[in-house]
DNA sequence: AACATTCATCGTATTATTACAATAAATAAA
DNA sequence: TTTATTTATTGTAATAATACGATGAATGTT
């Protein structure tokens, strides 16, 4: 069928699987890494920066944005992209909760 | 196209959206919580667990399976699955590294 | 106003992912 | 050996994701 049976999970997990989804694909991080490393916002030299063609960059960064991790300011005609601190902060939490479950417990008896 | 370009993109880059995309999915978001919380190892059980098809819950362990997230043991007839400690501690490093880059540079411009 | 620049959107071809029925493979039990 | 149990594999239908050319929308420039 190709669709995600949301409904037989809990929020948390959809949520998580939410955020790994958009973490998935190589130009969305190095999108992200790249907001991270200019300190001041920028725009549409991911499109140089990434390697990939203009409408292919606006539509990684609009799954960015639609989930909330980078804000966006048009600025004459370009538009300024940068991190979005709080939600990118919130975000970490979730993700934090999942990866650092406790390992000591498990018994690897395999 | 549909095709991921990987060849633009850094072996990390490709390191994280490998390991966040088989996060990407609740299904084996929820598989993995259910290792981490059975102390023991745990087989067919996650079909009861998680609620998707017999087949389905096989191909996603497979999926985890080979990106050596888990580890599974034959046991008569059954197999018996675990989280494969050192590369989650592995995953985790290279994840975090990711997820934790400085926010206190960020100008917020927008 | 006319043109240029930048980004978003639309349309669409291609590939990937998800899910499951059917079936095979492997082992245990009788 | 036959039967039951458990998991993997195969095949396939349906949906999602990726990429980009063409085009539109918005603003700046001359």
């Amino acid at each position: 069928m190709g669709l995600t049976k949301t409904e037989k999970f809990t929020d948390k997990q959809n949520q998580i699987a939410q955020f790994a989804k958009v973490f998935g694909h190589p130009a969305r991080v190095a999108i992200l890494q790249h907001l991270f490393r200019i300190d001041s916002c920028v725009c549409g030299d991911l499109v140089l920066e990434v390697g990939l063609a203009q409408p292919t960059i606006s539509q990684h960064l609009k799954e960015l944005k639609q989930l909330g991790l980078i804000k966006g300011n048009v600025e004459g005609t370009s538009v300024c992209y940068c991190i979005h601190k709080e939600n990118w902060t919130a975000m970490k939490e979730i993700m934090s909760e999942f990866l650092d479950q406790d390992l000591s417990l498990q018994q690897d008896c395999c």
